[in-house]
DNA sequence: CCATTTATATACCGATCGGTATGAAATGCG
DNA sequence: CGCATTTCATACCGATCGGTATATAAATGG
C-alpha cells in the first residue's frame, strides 16, 4: 500500500496550514510563493510539485479555511432552534474566529482578494462566489425558519439573508481594523435587533 | 508668474484621476507603476516627477476619491435634518457611488488594500485611518441629534455609528460582487429599520 | 542488486517589479 | 541670442516575480 518512490519529508496538512495563514495574513497578491515556501518549511519545486502552483495552492486554502473556521458557523446554523438564534449565533461564532488572537484579523474570504490585476480575476470571482454561497446558506437557514413556524410566512428569506451576509461582510473589516470581541458582539446586538423588522 | 522651464505636457489633474480609477479597479498591489504610466497617458519618469512614488500617487488618489466621492456624502451628513434621515442619505448616496456604472465597482477605501504585503502595510494602515475617520463622521451626527433633540439623550452614539458603518463597508463588498442599487437600495432598508433597536 | 519512481536541493529561467540615469527638447529670463 | 531650468522620451538599473531544469537522494518492485 505504500507509495512508490522517495517518501514526501513534510506534512502536507501542516504545510497547507502555514500557507493558509500566509495567505490570511498578507492576502492573494501579497505574498510571493518564496515567501510561501519558507513559511511551509520546504524548496519551491517541493510546494509546485505537491500543490500546483501558487492558485491552486492558494484554493487549496481557502477550502481549509472554510473547513476550519466556517464548519463551525454550518453547525451553528444547523442547530440553531429558530431561524434567528441560528443566524445569530453564525454571527457570534464568526466574530470569535474574526478576533481569535491566535489567527490573523478578519475573514479570509474577504480580506485576501478584493481587488486584484485582470490576470488574478479568478481568484477574486473564486472568493465572490464562496461570500454569495455564505448568504445563500443563511437564506436557506431562513426558508427553514419558515417551514417550522419560527419566521412569519409572508418574510423575505433573501432579503433577511442579505442584510445579515451584509452585515458579516463589515464585520470582518471591523475586525481587520482592530475591532474588539466586545465591540463585535456589541454590533451583533445592533444587528439582531433588526430581526423583527427584517424578517416580518 | 509662469512656471520656469519646460512646461507640462498633461494634464495633472487628469492624470491623477486615470490613476485613481486604474487603483479602484485592481487595488493597490493589482496596479503596476507601468500600468499607471500607460493609463495617464505619461512616461514613468513624469510620474515619479509629479507624484512622487507609487505610494504617494495613491495616498494623492485617495484624497481625490474622498473629495469626488465622499464629499456628497459628507454633505448628507450635514443636511439632514436629523440624525436618522443624514445616515440614511448618506447611505444611500455611498451605494449610488458604489454601483455607478461610470465607477468601478464598490467603494475604493475598502477594496484596494484590505491585506497586502508587510512592506505595504503603511497603505492598509492609511485605509484603516479612513475608515475609522468615516465612522467618527457618523458618530458626531448622533452627538448633533441628541444636542438637536431628535435623537434620545440615552443614545450610544459610537453605538449607532459603529453599527452603520459596518453595514457601509458590508455594502462596499455587496457591490463588488456584483450587488445591484435596488438590492443595495433594500439592504439599507432593512438597515434603516434598526434605527429605533439601535439609537434609544 | 538493479531498475523505477518520486522527492529533494540548488541553481536557474524570462518577465516584470518599483525606480532612475541620461540627454534632447521646450520654456522664461537676461 | 545664450543660459538656467524643467520636462520629455528612451533605455536602463538591481531585485524579485512565478515557475522550472537538473541532478542527487531515498524509497519500492522485481
Amino acid at each position: 500500500m505504500a507509495e512508490r518512490g522517495r517518501p514526501r519529508a513534510f506534512d502536507r496538512s501542516e504545510a497547507l496550514h502555514r500557507a493558509m495563514r500566509v495567505f490570511w495574513t498578507c492576502g492573494y497578491e501579497g505574498t510571493s510563493v518564496s515567501e510561501l515556501a519558507q513559511a511551509m518549511g520546504i524548496n519551491k519545486p517541493s510546494l509546485y510539485a505537491a500543490f500546483g502552483c501558487k492558485e491552486a495552492l492558494f484554493r487549496e486554502a481557502i477550502e481549509l479555511y472554510e473547513q476550519e473556521e466556517g464548519a463551525p458557523v454550518g453547525e451553528a446554523l444547523d442547530q440553531g432552534r429558530t431561524a434567528r438564534s441560528a443566524i445569530e449565533t453564525a454571527l457570534r461564532v464568526n466574530a470569535r474566529s474574526f478576533t481569535n488572537p491566535d489567527n490573523p484579523r478578519g475573514c479570509m474570504v474577504v480580506v485576501s482578494a478584493l481587488a486584484g490585476a485582470p490576470e488574478n480575476n479568478p481568484v477574486c470571482s473564486f472568493l465572490a462566489d464562496n461570500r454569495r454561497e455564505s448568504e445563500e446558506n443563511f437564506r436557506r437557514r431562513v426558508l427553514r425558519g419558515i417551514e417550522e413556524g419560527d419566521v412569519p410566512r409572508g418574510a423575505d428569506a433573501a432579503r433577511v439573508a442579505a442584510f445579515y451576509a451584509t452585515v458579516m461582510n463589515g464585520l470582518a473589516i471591523q475586525a481587520r481594523d482592530g475591532a474588539t470581541m466586545e465591540r463585535l458582539e456589541r454590533l451583533i446586538d445592533s444587528a439582531m435587533a433588526a430581526w423583527e423588522a427584517v424578517a416580518s
